[in-house]
This record gives C-alpha cells, sequence and structure tokens, in this order.
DNA sequence: TGCGTTCTAGAATATTCGCAG
DNA sequence: CCTGCGAATATTCTAGAACGC
C-alpha cells in the first residue's frame, strides 16, 4: 500500500480497504464499481478498522468520508427496522471508482471555511456598516456645528453689511449735506465773487446812491422784466462796476497810504466780462475776454474733457471763471448721478428772476467793498456752538 | 434501488410503492396516471408502510403526501354518502406521473418558512444598507466640500466687509478732513463774504432807522413787486441794501478814519439782523427782520426743514445768506454726528467778541457798498439745467 | 410508561431505559446516579433502542442525547488503550440524575435556534443600522437645506457686498469731484478773492511792472519781517482797499456808459500776487514770496500745534488767509493720496505764470477795493499737514 | 498546516401531534 | 370527522469544532 503523491492516507487507505479482496466480507465494490459497500458495519467497524485507522469506531470511518466527500446511497428501505442485520451501507464519491486510482487525487478533504464566507461576511459586513454609520455620524456632528458656526458667521456679515449699509448712508447724507452746502454756499459765493468777475461799469457820474435810485427804482424795473422772463439778458445787468482808482488821483493817493501799511503793491485790473464783450463788444478785446472772462464754452469743454488737467484749466483764463466750480459741481453731480436736482436748482427760471435782482445789489455792493475785514455774525457762531448736540466724536477734531 | 440525484426519499419511496404492482393491492396509479389510489387504507398503513417507513400510520403518510404538495382528490360522493367509507382514497401531484419519474426532483418539500423570511430578508437589508450607508458617505463628502467652499467664502466675505469698513473709515477720514476743510473755508471765506450779505447800516451817523427806511420802506416796496412773479418776492427784496456812502460825506469822512487805523476800507453795513434789532429792536420793525435778515429760525426752519427746495432758500433773502451754508453744515455736523467739535470752533466767547467788533466795522464798510442787486450768468444756468444727465435720486433734493 | 406533561418522549423512553433493570446490561445509571452508561455499544444499538424508537443505530441515539444538552464522560484511557475498546459509554446531564424524573421536564431539546440567536441579534443590529441611516439621511437632508440656505445666504452677501462696494466707489467718486470742485473753487476763489485779501496797492499810476518792484523790493521787506516772526501780526495787513469811483468823475463817466449797455458797475482791483514775484524774480525778494505765497513750509508747521482752536485762527487775521482751505484742502490730498497731484496744480510753474497774468489783472481791479494782504495763520496750516495720517489713494487723480 | 479522531451541531427529512376550517 | 398545515420532535446524514499528531 503505497501513497503517492498528496493523496490523504485515508483515501489511500480506504482505498486499499476497499480494492483488497480480503476484506470483502465486510467492505467492498459495488456492483457498477462506482461505490463501495460496508457489509456489517458493526464486525467491520471492531475488526477491520482498527488495522487501518486508529479507531473502531463506524462513525469516525465515517466522518472521514464525509470529510473527502463520499455520500451515503440511500436505499428505499432505509428506515424499516429490521430485526436481525441492517442492510448494507453504500457510499459513493465522484473519484472514487474501480480500478481508477489515478482520480483519488481529486478527492479534496473539505476544510471549515464555509460559514466564515457567510455568516462572518454578515458580521463583518454589520461592523463595517455600523462603523461606518457611526463615523457618518461623527462627521455630522462636526459638519451640524461648522454650520451652525457658518450660520453664525453669515449673521455676523449681515449685521456687518447693515452696519456698513448704514454708515454707508449716513456717508452718503453726510456727502449730500455736504454737496448742498456747497452747492449753496458756491451760489453764493458766486453771486457775491463770480460776478465780480464781470466788467464793472463805471458809474461815472460817480452817483452810486443815484445809481442804486437807477437800479432800483429807475432802471430795476426795466431791466427785471427782461430777467424774469428770460434767463440771460439778466447776466448782462451785471455786477460790479470798477472804476480804475489809476485814474483818480485822489484815490491813488488813498490807496499808498493803506499799501504803506500793508506793505503790498497795488494792481489796478480793469475787468471785463463776456457779459461786456457780449453787449458792447467793440470795448471789450475779445483777447481780454477770453484770458479773463469766457466762463461758458471754454470752460465747459475744459473741465469736462479735462477734468484732471487742472493746470491746463488754469492756464485757460475761463478756467478761472467761477462758473467752472460749478461745472465741476456739475460732473460731479453728473458722475455720482446723486444730485442732479440741485442742478435745477439753479436751472430755474423764478431762481433766475430772483438771482438777476440779488446780483444787481450784491454785485454794486461787492464792487466797492473789496478790500475789507469781515467779521463773523456772533448769532451764528452761538448758533453753531449750541445747536450741534449730535456726537461727532469720529471726527477726531479736538476742541482747544 | 438506490435514490440518487436529491430526491427525498419519500418521493422515491411512495414512486416505488405506487409503482410496484406487487403493492397494487393497496396503491396503484389511476387510470389516467396522474394521480393514486390507496385502496385498503387501513392494511395499507399497516402492512405496507412499515416496509417503507419507519411508521405504520397512514396520518403520516398523508402528512409526507402533504408536505410534498400532494393533494387529495375528493369525490363527489364523498361528502354525501358517509356509509360508502372505505372507499379508495386518491391523491395527486403535478409532477407525480405514471411513467414519469423525471418530475419528481420537481418535487418540493414544504419547508418553515423562518429561515427564507429571516435570512433573505437580512441579506437584502444588508444590502440596501450599505447602499444607504454609502449614498449617505458620498453626500457628506458633497456637504464637507460644500461646507468648506462656503467656508472660505465668509472668509472671503469678511475680508471684503474688512476691506469695506477700511474703505469706509478712510472716506469718513477723508469726508471729516472735506468738511473741516470747507468749515474753515467757509470760515474764512463768511468772514470775509458772509457778513456782506447783511444789511449794512450806516454808521456814521448812527441813523440806522434812517437808513432802514430809506431801504424798506421805500425803495424795497418797488422793486419787490417784479421779484413777486418769481416765487417769493420777500427775498428779493433782499439781503442786502448797499447805499452808496459817496453820497454821504460825513459818513465817507468816518470810514476812512476807521480805515485808516485797520488798513481796512469802511464798510458801512446796514443791519436790521438779530444782532442789530437787539441792540436797537424798537428801530427795526419785525417783517423786515425776518424777510431780511433773520437767518436763525427763519434759515434753519427752511434749510431743516426743506432742504430740497433749494429754490425757496434761494428766493428767501435769509437763505441768500451766507449764514445758509454754516447752517447746513451745521445740520450735516448734527445728522452724522461727525464734526461737533467743529462747531465749538465757532462758539467761542472770545470769537464773539471778536466778531462783534468785526461786524461793526464789515457793517460800516459794507453800508457804503451794498445796494445793488445781482444776478446769475444765465450761461451757468443753463448750464446747469442741461449739463446734469445723471440722476441723483439718491440724494433726496427735491426740486420745487 | 407514560409520559406525562411536556416531557418529549425521548427523555422519557431514556428514562425509562435507564431505570429498567431488564435493561441494566446494556444501560443503566452510574455509581454515582448523575448520568448513565451504556455497556455493549453494539447490542444496545440493535437489541435495546429499536425497542424504544425508531432505528437502532447508536449514532442516533446519541444525537438525541446531544440534542437534549447530555453529553458524554470522557473517559481518561479513552483514546490511550485501545485495546480496551467498547468500553462503556458514559452520559451525563445535569437535570438527568437517578430518582429525580422531575428534573426532565428541564431539559430543553436544543432547537435550530443557533439562528434566532444568531439572526435575530442581526436583526436588531439591523435595525439599529437602518435606523441610526435613516436618521443620519434625515440629519443630511436637513443640513443640506441648511446649506443651501447659507449658500444663498452667502450670495446675498456677496451681491450685498458688491452693492456697497459700487456705492463705496460711486461715493468715492462723488468724494473724488467734490475735492476737485473744492479744489478748482478755492483755486478760483483764491485768485479773486484770496489775493484781494492782500494789501492792494493802488498804482495810481497805473504802471504794473512798476508796481511789482515796489511791492517786492520795497515795502513788502517791511511787513514781511512781522509775518515771519509771528503769525498773526501779518494778517492784520488785510485785504482789500476800496476806493470810491465816485470820487473819480471821469471814471464815473465812463463806467456809466459801459453801465448803460451793460448795467453794470465797474470795480478796479489792485492785485500784488506771487505770479509777479515769479515773471520778475529779480524784482521780488525770496522772502516776500515765501511770506506771502509759499504756503508749504511755513503754513505746515503752524497747523499741526493748533488744530482745534479756529477760534484763535478766526482771531487771527492770518486765519483769514484763502491759503489755508488749500493747505487743509493738500493736507486731505496727500493723506488720502487720492489727490495729491491737485495740489500740484497749485505748485506748479505754469500754474504761477498763468496765476500772475491773472492777478495781474484781477488785482488791478480789486486794488481800488482791496488793501490788505492776507497771510495765513501758520498754526492752521501745520495743523493739517500733519494731523491727516489717512491714507486717500484711492483717490486715482493723477497729476498732470 | 494538514490530517485524523471524536464529540457535537447543523440541516434536511421524517414522524407525530394538534389545531383550524 | 376529515383535510391541510404548523410545530415539535425524531431520524439521518453531514458538518463544525476541538484536540492530538
Amino acid at each position: 500500500m503505497k501513497q503517492n503523491s498528496n493523496v490523504p492516507a485515508f483515501l489511500t487507505k480506504l482505498w486499499t480497504l476497499v480494492e483488497d479482496s480480503d476484506t470483502n466480507e465486510f467492505i467492498s465494490w459495488s456492483q457498477e464499481g462506482n461505490s463501495f459497500l460496508v457489509m456489517n458495519e458493526q464486525r467491520f467497524a471492531k475488526e477491520i478498522l482498527p488495522k487501518f485507522f486508529k479507531h473502531n469506531n463506524m462513525a469516525s470511518f465515517v466522518r472521514q468520508l464525509n470529510m473527502y466527500g463520499f455520500r451515503k446511497v440511500m436505499h428505499i428501505d432505509t428506515g424499516i427496522v429490521k430485526q436481525e442485520r441492517d442492510g448494507p451501507v453504500e457510499f459513493q464519491h465522484p473519484y472514487f471508482k474501480h480500478g481508477q486510482d489515478d482520480l483519488l487525487e481529486n478527492i479534496k478533504r473539505k476544510v471549515s471555511n464555509a460559514r466564515p464566507e457567510d455568516t462572518k461576511i454578515k458580521q463583518e459586513d454589520l461592523s463595517n456598516i455600523l462603523a461606518s454609520v457611526q463615523n457618518v455620524n461623527g462627521k455630522q456632528e462636526s459638519i451640524d456645528s461648522r454650520l451652525n458656526t457658518l450660520k453664525r458667521d453669515n449673521e455676523g456679515l449681515w449685521r456687518e453689511i447693515s452696519d456698513l449699509r448704514q454708515k454707508h448712508s449716513q456717508q452718503q447724507q453726510i456727502i449730500k449735506k455736504l454737496i448742498q452746502f456747497i452747492v449753496t454756499f458756491v451760489q453764493k459765493n458766486r453771486i457775491m465773487g463770480l460776478k465780480r468777475k464781470r466788467p464793472i461799469l463805471l458809474n461815472n457820474n460817480g452817483k452810486k446812491p443815484k445809481y442804486i435810485h437807477e437800479i432800483y427804482d429807475e432802471p430795476p424795473l426795466e431791466h427785471n422784466k427782461p430777467s424774469v422772463s428770460g434767463l440771460k439778458n439778466a447776466d448782462l445787468t451785471d455786477d460790479v462796476v470798477i472804476c480804475d482808482v489809476t485814474d483818480n488821483d485822489t484815490e491813488i493817493t488813498e490807496g499808498p497810504s493803506i499799501m504803506d501799511q500793508s506793505g503790498d503793491v497795488e494792481i489796478v485790473e480793469v475787468f471785463d466780462s463776456n457779459t461786456v464783450s457780449q453787449t458792447d463788444g467793440a470795448d471789450n478785446p475779445g483777447q481780454t475776454n477770453s484770458l479773463v472772462f469766457e466762463p461758458e464754452e471754454t470752460t465747459i469743454s475744459t473741465y469736462d474733457s479735462l477734468p484732471t488737467s487742472s493746470v491746463l484749466q488754469l492756464n485757460k483764463p475761463s478756467g478761472l471763471s467761477l462758473e467752472d466750480p460749478m461745472k465741476m459741481m456739475d460732473s460731479i453731480l453728473n458722475e455720482s448721478g446723486a444730485i442732479s436736482q440741485n442742478i435745477n436748482l439753479l436751472g430755474k427760471v423764478e431762481l433766475m428772476d430772483y438771482l438777476d435782482s440779488i446780483d444787481c445789489s450784491l454785485e454794486d455792493f461787492q464792487a466797492m467793498l473789496y478790500g475789507k475785514q469781515f467779521s463773523i455774525d456772533p448769532d451764528i457762531l452761538e448758533f453753531f456752538s449750541s445747536n450741534c448736540p449730535v456726537n461727532l466724536r469720529d471726527f477726531s477734531i479736538c476742541t482747544a
């Protein structure tokens, strides 16, 4: 009995056992040769098995058969309680056939790996799934807290933005007020100063009171009407009347006296504004005009097209016109789209009328006046000192 | 007779039993061959069954038949005639037919449903849960990345807001400086020009009442009418009335005297401002006052309550007062709560004293000059009315 | 042999078997009475078992024993001495004891509940896992919606910020324009008004070149000194010198001619500008220049120390100078880094040239009215130059 | 590690019991 | 009472597992 190759001992022993004719009394091939029979189970176990194995238990033998894949062949009479001896026990295996010992090597012993594949895999799956779920849960908590953080963050952002919006709005208000103020101020200033740039008519008669009377008592009625109706002629009723003091010795005499005190030189300019040039172009050289007083066209082009090149503006006489600021303001308004209404303030006919009248008196007044020291209205000061309860600390200007 | 394959013993035994001609006496095929008959139930159970099974109970036999899906074939007379008992018992099964033993393997024994329902459901559940968990995991990754994106987004937002805050602060600083500048500028300008708008009292003779009468009682009424055409004719009666001091030798004489001292020209202003009214209230009719020089109340109400009706402001003589800008600035400050300190600059008593003194000379100075009506350059008006297409609605200034 | 209660047949049969003294040859209680012995296994199986069971297999008997929890009692010699084969087989069960048949009911047959333990536990796990997964799913939906909400929120925030940015930019533009405007305005105003504030020399001879010499060569030196040393005295050398044209009949006569046409009064100003000094550098001492027109150094230092005491400024005649606003604006521009270029506008040589020419005419004009020279309060200048740390680079105004 | 032995358990079928219709 | 079926048990075959070699 040789066992070559890697065929388990049990198989070779079994093969030998079944082949051996000496044991045919207890164990032998079936007739078809594809199975074997154990005739007298009890005697076989007690007498034969011990010769080949370490035991005499039919059970152990059967266990081995099962372990190698042998199956018991069921008989119809199985289960019948036979008083006498039991019928033979038959086992078969696809690779256990008579005369074909070479098939034995195909018979493999079973290994206990069936279960793990099934149940344990499920367990592993369960464990994995469980772990996965818990993992997801943990992550979810993290996500949740992060979400809450983000949510609070966003709320903070909204508050910030709201704050910024408010601040912006406040600034906008400030700017608006500022612009309003500036517009008004410029208007005022213009009324007072801008007109001055215009040619001043020397009131040859020297009778300013008289002139005033003329203006307000007599002529005013005349030039007021046109100014009410139209816009532009009113301007012609211009402003100031300048008398060249150089011609006037007495004045000159006085001037120097002042000059001696202030240490400044006197310059006597004779302004002629476009107004004058328009009405009395012959008298006013165009050059002078364009240089000093032609605010309209020149100025506009200057500011609109070259808002940044102030130098150029300055080089342009018209640029000096006080109309420029207004233009600039206009451009501001245009660009910012913010205060277009203010523009209208000046464009109104009513305004024109009013301004005309104001202009007349103001300019006349200023014409004679500039050069004096001004004082502030105490009331205004008081107003400012008492009318500003609001906290302006943002502006870190400290009062002495 | 061996039963290979996986056909249960019962089926093979049954098949054998029915086929066996030796047992035809007790059990045999029906005539059609699609069912079998048990003739002598009693004897069959006691004599035949034990030869094939471990029992001799017809009940057990029937139980097995039922277990494999066999059904008893009910005869019409079964329930009718009870006397005819012990008639043959007939059972049938779709796959139990005469001569077709190959169909036996289709006959399945009923099994307890517990297992399949249990284990198989678990498998399905496992699959479902696994898929669900994986799905959740996938979603979580998505959520996670979205969270991170949002987080970065928020960080960006914070940076943006920080930037905006900074820019706002910078703007605030700019505006502050601007306001400071303007305040200072206006102060300067005001000192120089603001006062001029006030009526100038001829200081020489101290005949303020006289002057006032001249201005307001006589001529004003006349030139007011044309101004009525505008909005507020009262406005046209404007601010300043300049009487040419040249007419008044004495006055002129006095003016220069002052001038000689301060190095300034003399201006004689006729104020019918509250200042004047305060000092000489009796001489100034309240009407005139409010009309021309009472900037505080009138102006304030005008600007504060009607910030948009600049036209009105302009038409109101008091509106023209350079105090308006200050008021406006004040309102700016008040609202923005920004530059309250600046206010104080003007509120000092020292300032008042100084201003008072300035005022005196200024008014004197103006008195000699004011008297002319001003008009605005129509070109400018036109420019403003036509050159501002931009929408400036943000600034809620409404045109009248 | 009756089997009461619910004790399985096997147990009662076994008990009977063991108890039955007739079978003591094959099966009996152990000496301790806590187990039973099967002496002749083979004979017991073939002779005894069939009498109680439907089989004669020792294996089936053992299987039943195992099924009811009986355990085989291992003998020390088992397996050691094979010769002494077929020694008695011993089984024991905690509730299978001699004389205590009442314990039998405690013996429970094993049911294929390996499943329940396994399957049911799995079921619970499955349920838990399933619930957990569903829970997670629910949370995830919540998170998802919250994420979406946040996302939309963030988008809104971005829009808000974009809006704020735009508004800020618009404001910035407005401010920029405003500053440009103010700069220009101040420039104009300065040219027109500032200069006037300076002492005007009545150029009686009408010799401007000559005038220049006079200013810079002779008188300037005198009043410059005080202004250099202190701040305020220079200011007192006020502004305008007004000459009453009424004195001059001829001029008046000419004026009215114009006036009749334009309806304006003529004003004659006497300017003394830095322009003059530049164009005629040799004639103008640098000192005078720096005093009057070189606002930079001197002015800057002045402003730093007294930023808040505007009152003082007001009280200081020099504070009236229009150069202050420029300085302030300059500081604004410098600090903001925005419009610093505008500053240069005033510092340019071209500008100077231009201003000079303008000044000549302007001053001539003002000469008659202005008579005093203005100077800036150095304190104010200093304040502005040092008190504006804020950066305004956002104002992208470029210098020419 | 693989194989053998033994004990025990799993699984399928078988037998029995009992209940519901 | 019979039929069909659930359920528990029984029987059989096979497998798991522990242990030893």
